[in-house]
DNA sequence: CTCCGTTTCTGAACAGCGTTCATTTTTTTC
DNA sequence: GAAAAAAATGAACGCTGTTCAGAAACGGAG
């Protein structure tokens, strides 16, 4: 009976999943210990290694949960916008409060960087991919149904450039901005953007 | 007579530096090891901590050549450009040839942490902060005069939505974007925001 | 209930890291 | 040239992620 077993693997995963979790809502994924997760899940050091290949891997672990929560909160953002520019615009706020409301987990999801050599698993990636996709309705509508073809690196330019806009006023790397001149700043950035790609058929 | 003195010390700075510099292009700022800069700069590993306060302090110096070399290259790509849409075009471009010809030194500029409580000193922010400035002439000169007074944020959001682009497509998070591709739709952007841009008033 | 093969869990041990500092070596001064 | 001051050295320290020999818990057979 292997079943009570995987029980209980599936539960020390889960300890440990949120363990790590909340060590990088706190102290950042830089400030992330094996051993302060494993003290904190309740398990042996070593434990940490019969369930996940290694800290890479769990942190890939949490990063799909953030990812998750993301992907929820656009979904909402995006159902609840009337036109497609107010969905963009929705988009973009949403994105915007989620980063501010989970900084540190909002900021592993890109600080995170696997061993020299080995690749970011595919299923990963694919996860990373979902944020992209409710970027490309609105686009659809907002642009002329020729160019529909190559819309999927347009949405991604403009995912990239919304999360560059975020990631470097929260970052704070620059003379910082304040958040409301932030959300300002970029809720004009898109309507420029809009305005652009109406202009241009 | 400390001028000898103080010509070693200058010496030995340069050489870290530039021992350090060759590993992070090699290796990335992950791949940085004090032994290995030591043994490079063929000094002892105690020397390090006499010229630098820390490891960060040494790659805050590394970083610091590479913003001047990108700004001296973002400098000249502006000079050559004509009118203001050339000018944000061959700046996008300047920026992501650099990103692309220094892949590991420009990542570093965005990849570094300081130790945790520790603030980026002021005179580096300085450094950071030129990169925007090439920015406000030719944004000047697109937008109405009256909106001259905070062209700064737009500035920086702008700067920021490039960099988004350029850096998640560079890192290859998502899916990679195939360079050539890459370049058609970083400038494609461009295209977009200039004409959003003019079309606002 | 008892036994024993199997699986699971444990934490001391290991290699490697940034950083320090007592010691040695070099330089400066008289 | 000798004494004082300064600079350079690298072994040692504390901390890291990861491993693995051994301990503990489990599960079915007799």
């Amino acid at each position: 009976m292997t079943q009570k077993s995987d029980a209980r693997r599936e539960d020390l995963k889960a300890r440990l999943v949120s363990a790590a979790r909340a060590r990088i809502q706190s102290s950042g994924l830089g400030g992330l210990r094996a051993r302060d997760i494993t003290a904190d899940a309740g398990c042996a050091l070593g434990a940490l290694y019969t369930v996940f290949a290694d800290l890479d891997d769990l942190v890939l672990h949490v990063n799909s949960g953030t990812l998750a929560e993301l992907g929820a909160v656009l979904r909402t953002a995006a159902a609840g916008a009337l036109g497609p520019e107010e969905t963009l615009k929705a988009l973009a706020r949403a994105y915007l409060a989620f980063a501010s409301e989970n900084r540190m987990l909002w900021a592993a999801l890109f600080e995170h960087r696997m061993a020299p050599g080995v690749p970011v698993p595919e299923w990963h990636l694919a996860e990373h991919a979902v944020l992209i996709q409710y970027l490309v309705e609105p686009l659809a509508l907002l642009g002329a149904p020729s160019q529909n073809e190559d819309l999927l690196p347009r949405a991604r330019a403009i995912f990239s450039a919304v999360h560059g806009i975020v990631a470097i006023s929260l970052e704070a790397r620059f003379i910082g901005l304040a958040p409301p001149v932030l959300e300002r700043e970029l809720l004009n950035f898109v309507d420029v953007l809009v305005s652009g790609l109406k202009s241009r058929h």
